[in-house]
DNA sequence: GAACGCCTAAGACGCCGTGACTGAGGAGTC
DNA sequence: GACTCCTCAGTCACGGCGTCTTAGGCGTTC
């Protein structure tokens, strides 16, 4: 039973707040908070939450900070489609012995699909 | 009334114990203590931890506990493929709107398919 | 029947991720 | 100088998780 080490994850939370900066690119602390919490009072301790997690974010390298100007500015530094990557294959490496077959297999029986969505993946198959 | 079923939340170490039940079947801890760790020494610690996560796991209704027995038998009361499905649907939930279309699109692009596995695709996008 | 091994059951502990919060101090405006 | 908004460095509480201790039941062996 060793411990395992730790590994890079988002939390709903932060994952909110990447939301932000997907749509909205460079953005304050302050906008983010007016952008997720737009009805809550502007206290100093929820402003210092936000401070928080996105020091966190920082810390794992999903959020960039420009300290060139007073308040600074932060983007995201990863796609979505970087996480959605990498927890896809979280899944397959615990479930599925590191396959991503399976989960596409499993997918393909589940998602609704439209016929162009359907066509699509048919070219893909043909493909590659 | 469809009753949805609760999140699944099983930790990596519950996961492992768990593929010990979906390969052998009722199983008491010390059988499953004895497959995971063979080489570990059979300390009362060590036994007392594998009945705490067998605990949790059937709080979680993950497992199903026979105590017909002097030691009781532990079997899996969820499939893998119920918890590949869960966690493909939190992807979707987190990431995608939870469509799971994006995540099809995505894998169909990755996972590296053999030729009848492309070939069962195809006829899946045809079917339904 | 005492000793020992294996089992159940219940509780406690420490670590750590996470979100919430405090306080000191800098920069700008009036 | 007072006020506001910011940065930065901590602290705190809570919960999940793996670990471990303790008490006691049952069965076998000497």
């Amino acid at each position: 039973m060793t411990r395992r080490r730790k590994k890079i994850d988002v939390s709903d939370t932060e994952l909110s707040i990447l939301e932000v900066l997907w749509k909205d690119g460079p953005t304050t602390i302050r906008q983010v908070m007016d952008r997720l919490y737009p009805k809550s009072k502007r206290t100093t301790a929820a402003y210092a939450t936000m401070q928080k997690l996105l020091d966190r974010l920082e810390t794992k390298n999903c959020v960039s900070r420009d300290r060139s100007l007073f308040a600074h500015r932060f983007r995201a530094r990863v796609k979505r489609s970087e996480l959605i990557d990498q927890r896809l294959k979280e899944v397959a490496d615990k479930l599925c012995e590191g396959s991503l077959t399976p989960l596409l297999i499993h997918l393909a029986g589940q998602a609704q699909l439209s016929e162009e969505e359907r066509e699509t993946l048919r070219k893909m198959m043909d493909d590659a």
